[in-house]
DNA sequence: CTTAATAGATTACAAATGTAATCTGTGTGA
DNA sequence: TCACACAGATTACATTTGTAATCTATTAAG
């Protein structure tokens, strides 16, 4: 279930909230985005057919929910990017971050932390 | 300058070698791939019009070469995955892929050794 | 010289994606 | 009750991507 990067922000909509109407999707999006609302329904609709959301009928409405978990999509995301960019070598992906990124000392202490984490 | 995943793979042909004729190109990703050699071409041609190779004539063959650079690539490659899947936390980054990933320990060492760095 | 092989250029074509507009059915306000 | 607003469904259309096939010019072989 590959989604595309449009459709991801449908998704993090959903994950945020759990279950919402079209309208609350639209709302929120168009902060951001500057989508139009025909834009965000064609997005719900292929991320349904995808069976990536739900929805349950309400009405006239439906309120939709996520059926692909925000975590699976990160493991399934973050897998085919290692593979892609660094052939699988997590320290050089952590590495070419670093270098990027130019992490404050919070960041690196929290990365600290993360390893110990793994230590044990 | 964006390029596909496919295109990519010549990237990595070219980054290894700096310059080839097609047909060494094509040799070395017959391998791997399973790409018939006109979609290869193709794939030249595209990254050509792109400005991400380039090529000098020798004779009746072009030899390219690669212009935009690994490095660059990495960057901007890893950024726009950081904001799309992480909204830019590199923690959040590195704890999925460790959860993800199975660290062994010479990776845990080698990240403890990155860490080391940037807190200099 | 003539021809066949080959290099690169151009064209092909379906699926996915970004970005909407139009159609259709129905509940709601006047 | 009756038209219309709004929800969802369907259709649209250009671009990018994957994956080649065909065209064209030139060189190397006979």
């Amino acid at each position: 279930m590959i989604i595309s990067d449009s459709e991801k922000y449908i998704m993090d909509v959903l994950w945020r909230g759990s279950v919402k109407t079209a309208k609350e999707i639209v709302s929120e999006l168009e902060a951001d985005t500057n989508w139009h609302e025909k834009t965000i329904k064609t997005l719900i609709n292929r991320l349904l057919k995808k069976k990536a959301i739900g929805y349950e009928k309400q009405g006239r409405e439906y309120r939709y929910f996520a059926i692909l978990k925000e975590d699976d999509y990160i493991a399934q995301a973050t897998d085919s990017f290692l593979q892609k960019v660094f052939k699988g070598d997590v320290s050089s992906l952590v590495a070419a971050f670093a270098k990027k990124e130019k992490l404050s000392s919070e960041e690196i202490e929290e990365l600290k932390e993360i390893i110990r984490g793994l230590e044990k």
